[in-house]
DNA sequence: GTGGTCTAGACCACA
DNA sequence: GTGGTCTAGACCACG
């Protein structure tokens, strides 16, 4: 899990997005337990409330369920939810950066060489490998 | 201007964005005066110093400058830096997307299509004219 | 840290300064935390809206970052930007100052006499303790 | 004279700046009248308060006087005194320079080096002429 | 009239 | 507790 505390999302969404990754990529399969808010605050070194925040999360888009005096559990649809809500917000967050570049006065052309842009360099950086940032 | 009180997004930095926008246009030209901060203010019905906090932004970007009591006046390279601020908040905007999406495990196609589909929903909010939000 | 209201330069420039003189001179190492705003408006009785436009400017000369919920921390390069910025503003004083004089008509000979008095001044400043204003 | 409105120092003092070059140089002899306000202000196409502040300065420092209904002459002293005024404000604008140096934390050959180069960027201007900027 | 600074006090999100 | 934004109203220098 990717924590950086300078970004300037909020911690606790960078931590409910990386447990919706996780589910994502079946790392926790339905109907397994998630750590404990306490655990996980120890293993991250970072503010139970925080945890809890990003659970709240989680809990609120139907990834996982708690289960009194049990914990935290995976929801049986959670990984295709979790799948399903990563499209959603990708769709998102295209169609704002997509309506602020035509409010911008930026030209067709230009939008889509700068989404040719970011999509190569995607690529670059899947085929070198995770750690990579530029491409060589 | 698009101001949105409850947008998430400072309203200093919604009104800068604005007069960017703006500028990017030509509606002001190197040398014009852009609206006092007193005027501006009025007319937005907003605080005098949060106009003032707008300004200052641009004024630091370069896209405008103040000449003492005579007001604040588009400097010559205005336009294209705004164009140029434009295309590059877009370039992070999508590569900041791309990376999450890719992040989440998302596959290359699934991206792609969802970029079709916000450039798709531009293109027909730009043919119904500009006062069309949701997909017609 | 030296603040004088009824001098010309703004207050938060000021103590903007004084930070960065600290930070240059190694009183906050990378990593620290500065001062909260609530503290140190409280400790030089100012109000707290002067003391975050200050910060904010460090922010922004990249001295300092802010993780929000925690404070604002001293960057890792901060001591030898704030370094490398005082010598720019001296340089650029300099400059300024030789320049009018030169527009004035002042020969070489007065101009490096008045260095050469400014310079002794000094040595008789440090010699006698930071508490000596005036010529001994 | 060189008057630039973007120029973060007061117009009303760029102009008395100029003025008092002119008389240092002796572009005014003692007794000769300067010319009126309402002459200046339609020559430099300034505001005609402005030219009032700056001959309001130059007054203060005993370079010019007004006689009655017939407009502001050079005082007898005035070249002299001319001289002795853009002498000390350069020993001001260097003492202020090193002290604020010295309290950064610059070591006495940085700030001396400073004074060199800039020493040397004014010798190489005066060589190449005034309109010149840069060293070629 | 203009921009610029400062204070006071409020509300918000985050940890 | 932290920083960040916004409002209200005051005062100043400048043209």
């Amino acid at each position: 899990m990717n924590l950086d505390p300078a970004n300037p999302t909020p911690l606790f969404q960078q931590i409910a997005e990386g447990i919706r990754h996780a589910l994502a990529a079946g790392a926790y399969l339905p109907g397994d337990p998630i750590p404990s808010i306490r655990a996980q605050a120890q293993k991250l070194r970072i503010n139970p409330n925080t945890i809890q925040r990003a659970y709240e999360q989680l809990e609120r888009d139907g990834l996982i369920e708690s289960r009194k005096g049990l914990g935290m559990f995976v929801t049986s649809r959670a990984d295709d939810s979790a799948r399903a809500s990563s499209l959603e917000a990708l769709r998102d967050d295209l169609a704002r950066a997509l309506r602020a570049a035509r409010a911008a006065g930026l030209l067709p052309d230009q939008i889509d060489t700068a989404y040719a842009q970011a999509r190569a360099q995607l690529d670059a950086a899947r085929r070198n490998g995770p750690a990579r940032k530029e491409h060589p």
